[in-house]
DNA sequence: CTCGTGCTTGACGCTTACGTAAACGTAAAG
DNA sequence: CTTTACGTTTACGTAAGCGTCAAGCACGAG
C-alpha cells in the first residue's frame, strides 16, 4: 500500500474557519456540542482530514436545516465502527428516517421553485403591461 | 364569473392549529410577527382562505430551514400588489436569489442522499458479514 | 345563576446557536 | 523589550421560536 508519502495534512482553527467561511467561536462551539474532536497540542487545536470533513458535513447539515444535535446523529454514522448487529440495525433505521426528511424537503423545494415561477411570471406580465403603457403615452 | 356560491369559508384558531398540528401559541407568535392578520369578530380571530395558504407557506418555509425573517419576505412575494417598476424588479432580484438558495439546498440534499445510501449499503454489508459468521460457527 | 368550553392578552421561561468582550499565554518580528 | 499575530478559556448577551402559566371575557347548557 502506497500511503507513505501522504503529508497527513493538518490545519489550524483559523485556517478552517477561513477556508469554511466561519468564525473561530464557531468551530469551538462545534467541539463544545463534541461534533469536532481536535487534536491538542499543548493548548493549541490541531485539525485532522476527518475534522475537515465533518465541518464540511455540519455546515451541509446547517444548510439543510437539522438542528446540531441531528447533525451528531448523522454525523457519527458515517465513521461508526462496524459493530454489533443491535447497532447497524438502528443506524439503518436511522437512514430510512433522514432519507424520508430529505425526500419530503426535496418536495417542498420543487413546490416552492414552482410557486416562485408563478410570481416570476407574473412580475414579467405586469413589467410589460406597465412598460407598454408608458410606451403609449409617450 | 361563477364565485357566486363558493361560501367563503373560515377558521378557528383551534381549527387551523389542528389541521396543521401546531399549537395556538404558535399561530398567534406567527400574527405577532406580522404574518398573519386574521379578521376580527369582537376580539376573537377569524381565518380566511388567505391566512390558511399563508400559514401552509410559513410551514413549508419552516421545513425548509428558513428564519421567519426570511419566510415574511418570500410570503409577501405571493400576495404582492404590481406597483410601481422598482418593486417588480426588486421583486424579480429577490426571486432570483430564493432560487438559488433553493437550489444550493437541492444540491445539499441530493448529495446527502447520496452519501446515506453509501453508509446504508456499507451496514448491510457488515450485516451479512455478521451473519454469515454466526451460520458458519453454528 | 353557574359551569364548562373556547377564546383572549400578557408575561416570564427555555433552548439553540452562536456574538462579543475580557483577560491571558506564546512565539516570532522589529 | 515591545509589538503583533494567533491562540486560549470563561462568561455574559442575544435573537428566534416557541412553551407555559395566569387571569379574564363570552356564551350556550343545565
Amino acid at each position: 500500500m502506497h500511503n507513505s508519502q501522504v503529508p497527513a495534512e493538518t490545519w489550524s482553527i483559523a485556517e478552517l474557519a477561513a477556508e469554511y467561511d466561519v468564525t473561530l467561536r464557531t468551530i469551538r462551539f462545534y467541539e463544545d456540542r463534541g461534533l469536532l474532536t481536535p487534536e491538542r497540542r499543548g493548548t493549541t487545536r490541531v485539525y485532522h482530514p476527518r475534522d475537515r470533513v465533518r465541518l464540511a458535513l455540519i455546515l451541509r447539515g446547517k444548510r439543510l436545516g437539522f438542528s446540531l444535535d441531528e447533525i451528531a446523529k448523522i454525523v457519527d454514522m458515517y465513521d461508526a465502527e462496524p459493530g454489533e448487529e443491535g447497532q447497524l440495525v438502528y443506524l439503518l433505521d436511522q437512514i430510512t428516517h433522514r432519507r424520508t426528511e430529505l425526500e419530503q424537503r426535496r418536495r417542498d423545494i420543487e413546490e416552492t421553485l414552482q410557486d416562485l415561477a408563478e410570481v416570476e411570471a407574473r412580475c414579467h406580465a405586469d413589467l410589460n403591461t406597465l412598460r407598454n403603457r408608458q410606451a403609449a403615452s409617450s
